[in-house]
DNA sequence: AGTCGCCTGGTA
DNA sequence: TACCAGGCGACT
């Protein structure tokens, strides 16, 4: 689910509804996708969930925390207790939290108040491990990450990653070492809303395009954020529900229609092997 | 910097 | 049947 909007759409779900929830218990189904001791979390009370880029960070009062990464088409579905079952899960829409588990629910973690959160992963490519919490800055995945748009990233520094890579410039705004939570959808919108070629090297953006393509970034981010994420694909938020970004799509996944503003056939390509999108006309 | 692998399912 | 999919990491 993939991109800064989806994750922070999740993490505001699970600050609703997971904080202050105890542990009761953990059924790692999938072994594969899941690491750490279990026993470590069972007790412990939620305090507190934080993102980074596009991974999560579930933090314990007892000293662990739960990393969660979804990567494609992972999924964290909350559903609370017996007595108000269905209130919240019956409006559904993408995912029926009643129907959970199901052959994809990959870990079940038990609550207090009958309430209950899954992990769920069709394509199996995101990752649970549990951790110290203090031990989270140091993992791999959250180390390498580089600064945060709408947080962290200045424009100053936004033109100084800009300015010294020579690579193409949509596959470096995907780079979550220089930029931490774009993906392929909010890349190759932005560079839309921005006007500028996704193939241009980077260093070749001139000021003015630099501004520009910061705005962009933080303007599409924030869309995608003010409704719910995209849901496209498999993505839905912590009930289950889906996102409306994708009524919003400037180009991405538009292969064959009519750019908005001038009505020319948007284009696809592949770069830095992944679908790229983007008007020959309005992108120069 | 580019390609492949990890998986499963949807679509042409 | 072949190719595609919000990601990432390990290879060349």
């Amino acid at each position: 689910m993939p991109e800064l909007p989806e994750v922070e759409t999740i993490k505001r779900g699970l600050d609703k509804y997971l904080v202050g929830h105890t542990i009761l218990d953990v059924d790692a189904r999938l072994p594969r996708i899941f690491s750490g001791d279990s026993k470590k979390i069972v007790g412990g009370k939620i305090i507190e969930i934080r993102r980074f880029g596009k991974g999560l960070l579930i933090d314990l009062d007892n000293k662990y925390s739960i990393a969660v990464h979804v990567k494609m088409t992972g999924q964290l579905l909350y559903k609370e207790g017996k007595e108000t079952e269905g209130t919240k899960g019956a409006v559904l829409r993408k995912v029926d939290i009643r129907s959970l588990p199901d052959i994809y629910t990959h870990v079940v973690f038990k609550l207090d108040n009958d309430a209950t959160l899954f992990y769920r992963d069709m394509r199996q490519f995101g990752w649970v491990k549990i951790i110290e919490t203090k031990d989270a800055q140091e993992m791999p995945f959250f180390k390498s990450l580089g600064p945060e748009p709408l947080k962290d990233l200045t424009l100053e520094k936004f033109k100084g990653i800009i300015s010294k890579n020579k690579t193409a410039i949509k596959p470096l705004l995907m780079d979550q070492a220089k930029i931490a939570g774009i993906g392929n959808i909010y890349a190759n919108d932005a560079l839309y809303v921005a006007g500028i070629d996704p193939r241009r090297s980077s260093m070749s953006l001139s000021k003015s395009e630099q501004r520009k393509l910061f705005k962009a970034i933080e303007q599409v981010l924030k869309k995608g954020i003010e409704v719910g994420g995209a849901s496209e694909w498999s993505y839905v938020d912590a009930l289950g529900g889906a996102g409306q970004y994708q009524n919003f799509f400037q180009v991405y996944n538009k292969k064959g229609k009519p750019c908005k503003n001038c009505g020319t056939i948007i284009e696809k390509i592949i770069l830095g092997g992944r679908g790229t999108f983007f008007c020959p006309t309005c992108q120069k």
